[in-house]
DNA sequence: ACACATCCATACCGGTCGGTATGTAATGTG
DNA sequence: CACATTACATACCGACCGGTATGGATGTGT
C-alpha cells in the first residue's frame, strides 16, 4: 500500500514535470508549433512517458489548459475575487499585480495566446479555453455584483457588460505590450484600464 | 514595350495571387502552421512560381504583414482617419464597421493574431507589425487632438494613452468573440467600446 | 534573328514532425 | 513466489515540411 502510494506519487510527478515542460513550451512557440521532442529534452525523459500518461499531443495539450492554466488563474484570480470581503479593491490588486509582472510583456497571456490560436481551429481547445475564460467573466460580474450591495459600486453599471470590458481590455494591453516589449507602454495601457476600473465606483 | 508591360503586369498578378492565398492561409492557421503546399493548391501554381517571387518563407510572410494587411488597414482605418473633418465621429463610425463584420469574430484580427503568434519568435515580423501598430497608433492619437482643437473631445484626455486604450480593448474585444464564437458577446463588448470612446466628448 | 533574362513547372532533398511497436525493469497482486 | 500490470526507454515509421536544382517556355534588348 505504501508501496503503491510512493509509485502512484512517482508517476505524477513525471506527468506534471512534462505538464510544466509542456506549458512552457506551449507558451512561446504556440500549441501547433510546440515540439514533442523539445518538450522531452526539457524533462529528460523520453516518448515512452509522454505517450503513458497522454494519447495523444492534442490531450497534452489541452490538460495544460485544464490543469495548469486552470490552477494559475484558479490561484490568481479565481480564489482571491470570490474570497474577496472588498472586490474593488481586489480588483485592482489583481490588475497591479498583473501591472508587475513583466514576463507577461514577453511571453503574453497564455490563456489568450491559446484562445487567439487554437479557437479556430479546434473545437475542444475552444470549449475548454471558453470554459475557463466564462469562469473568469463569471467571478468578475459576482465580485462587481457584491460591490454593488456593498455600495462601493455605481448601481448604473451593468456587472456582465463591465466584466467583459475589462477583460477584454486587459489581454488587449497584455496583447499589444507583447509587440511592443515596452515596459512603458504596457504600464500606461494598464493605468488606464485601472482608471475605467476607478470610474466604476461611487 | 507594351510586351514588356504585359508581362510585367501577369508576373505582379502572380505575385498578388500568392500574396492573396498566403494572406488567407495565415490569417486561419498562422505563420508557422501556414502550409506554402496549401497556399499553391489554393492558387494553382507551383513552388516555381512561388519562390522566384519570394526568396524565403519569412519573406513571404513578412510582404503579407506590408503589402495585404497593410492595404487593408490603410484603406478601413488610416484614411479615413487622416482625412476626418469630424475625428470623433469618424473613430465610431469605424468602429461600428468592425462591428458589423462577422469574419473577424471566425478568424480574428488579422495583425493582432500575427502579433501575438511572432513577436516573441522573430525580431524582423516583430517590427513589421510594430510599425503597423504605431502608425493605426499615431493616426488615432492625431485624430483625437484634432478633435480636441475642435472642441469635440474633452481637453483634459491624454490622448497617446486614451488611444492606447481603445486599440486594446479594441483588440481584446476581437480576441474573446472569437474565443466566443458569439456575435452578441462581441457586439456587446463593442458597444461598451463605444460607450467609452463617448466620454470622452466634451 | 540571336543571346539573354524573366517567369514558372517539375522533381527531388534532408530534416523534423507526431505517432507506434517493442522491450524491460520495477512494482503491485494473488 | 509466480504472475500481471505499471511506467517508462529505445528504435523506428510514414507524412509533411521548407527549400533547391534543373529545365523549359516566353518574352526582351540588340
Amino acid at each position: 500500500m505504501q508501496a503503491k502510494l510512493q509509485s502512484a506519487k512517482q508517476a505524477d510527478a513525471t506527468r506534471e514535470k512534462i505538464l510544466e515542460a509542456a506549458f512552457n513550451e506551449i507558451h512561446r512557440y504556440g500549441f501547433q508549433a510546440a515540439s514533442l521532442s523539445s518538450i522531452l529534452t526539457h524533462t529528460s525523459l523520453t516518448k515512452g512517458a509522454l505517450y503513458h500518461h497522454f494519447p495523444a499531443k492534442q490531450d497534452l495539450g489541452l490538460a495544460v489548459v485544464d490543469e495548469v492554466i486552470g490552477r494559475i488563474f484558479m490561484e490568481t484570480v479565481f480564489t482571491p475575487l470570490l474570497e474577496s470581503k472588498h472586490p474593488l479593491k481586489t480588483i485592482k490588486e489583481i490588475m497591479r499585480n498583473k501591472r508587475a509582472k513583466p514576463e507577461l510583456i514577453e511571453l503574453g497571456c497564455p490563456l489568450s495566446n491559446l484562445m487567439q490560436e487554437m479557437s479556430p481551429l479546434d473545437e475542444q481547445f475552444r470549449l475548454r479555453l471558453n470554459a475557463l475564460m466564462q469562469r473568469w467573466l463569471d467571478s468578475l460580474e459576482d465580485a462587481l455584483k457584491r460591490g454593488q450591495q456593498q455600495g462601493q459600486v455605481r448601481q448604473d453599471i451593468h456587472c456582465a457588460k463591465a466584466s467583459l470590458f475589462i477583460i477584454s481590455a486587459l489581454e488587449g494591453c497584455v496583447g499589444i505590450a507583447k509587440n511592443m516589449q515596452s515596459t512603458k507602454t504596457y504600464q500606461q495601457c494598464f493605468d488606464q484600464l485601472i482608471e475605467y476600473v476607478s470610474s466604476l465606483e461611487v
